[in-house]
DNA sequence: AGCACA
């Protein structure tokens, strides 16, 4: 039951989070609040009854998640002592990173496999879903925090974390398939960053969603957010 | 207090 007791794991468990804070603002804090620690591949939060007041911080390494479990202990935030332990488990997005991820049902399936097998050991028969799930796991685009995602609905889009060599005919062939679509603008003096025109912030919403994350090169998932006004 | 990833 005591910290000490779970085993150290590259994601910290974090409790006695203010439940007043909305949920992307709760993880944008967390993610600036805990980054000085190393690289963090993903923060989990959750509003559900059972959920609620807690988050997972997803560390690429364990060392970044031991400094934040001993030096952020009991750390005022939004006005409560935050109590941190190391999660009990592995992160999806650890697993999917892997290639060893599968999911929850999948798992219960494979585990009665297990069983069977444990009972008719010479029947061997190969089981090819069971490679196919592991692999599927794409890995998901690590948490970025934009300082743009607050912003309300616009029909133009922001787009960041682009690789520096994109040309607008690239990213035209991306958001032209969206509904709506008007333009692409790019600033030759600021690489990495697009602005793309829809009619209405609704085909906008839609675009948005689409290719949140999409990675144009390993190294960059982009960051779709809603531009200024 | 409550250990998930819809």
């Amino acid at each position: 039951m005591l910290t000490a007791d779970i085993p150290p794991n590259q994601s910290i468990y974090i409790q006695n989070i203010n439940e007043k804070i909305n949920k992307e603002e709760l993880k944008r804090s967390l993610y600036c609040l805990f980054s000085h620690f190393g690289r963090i591949l993903d923060v989990i939060a959750l509003k559900t009854p059972k959920l609620r007041g807690q988050a997972w911080v997803v560390f690429t390494e364990v060392t970044a998640a031991s400094n934040a479990v001993r030096q952020m202990q009991n750390f005022p935030f939004y006005d409560k002592p935050m109590r941190i332990q190391y999660a009990k488990s592995k992160s999806d997005c650890v697993s999917k990173a892997e290639g060893t991820f599968v999911t929850r049902e999948k798992k219960m399936k494979q585990e009665e496999k297990v069983e069977r097998k444990r009972h008719a050991r010479e029947t061997q028969q190969p089981n090819v879903s069971d490679g196919a799930t592991a692999q599927n796991g794409r890995p998901v685009p690590p948490f970025q925090p934009s300082g743009h995602d607050m912003m309300p609905p616009n029909n133009i889009l922001f787009i960041q974390n682009l690789p520096i060599e994109t040309s607008t005919v690239m990213l035209q062939l991306l958001f032209e398939q969206y509904p709506g679509y008007k333009e692409i603008r790019m600033i030759e003096a600021k690489p990495g960053i697009a602005f793309v025109e829809y009619q209405d912030d609704v085909q906008s919403s839609i675009a948005m969603e689409a290719l949140q994350g999409f990675k144009i090169t390993p190294q960059n998932p982009m960051v779709v957010s809603f531009a200024k006004k």
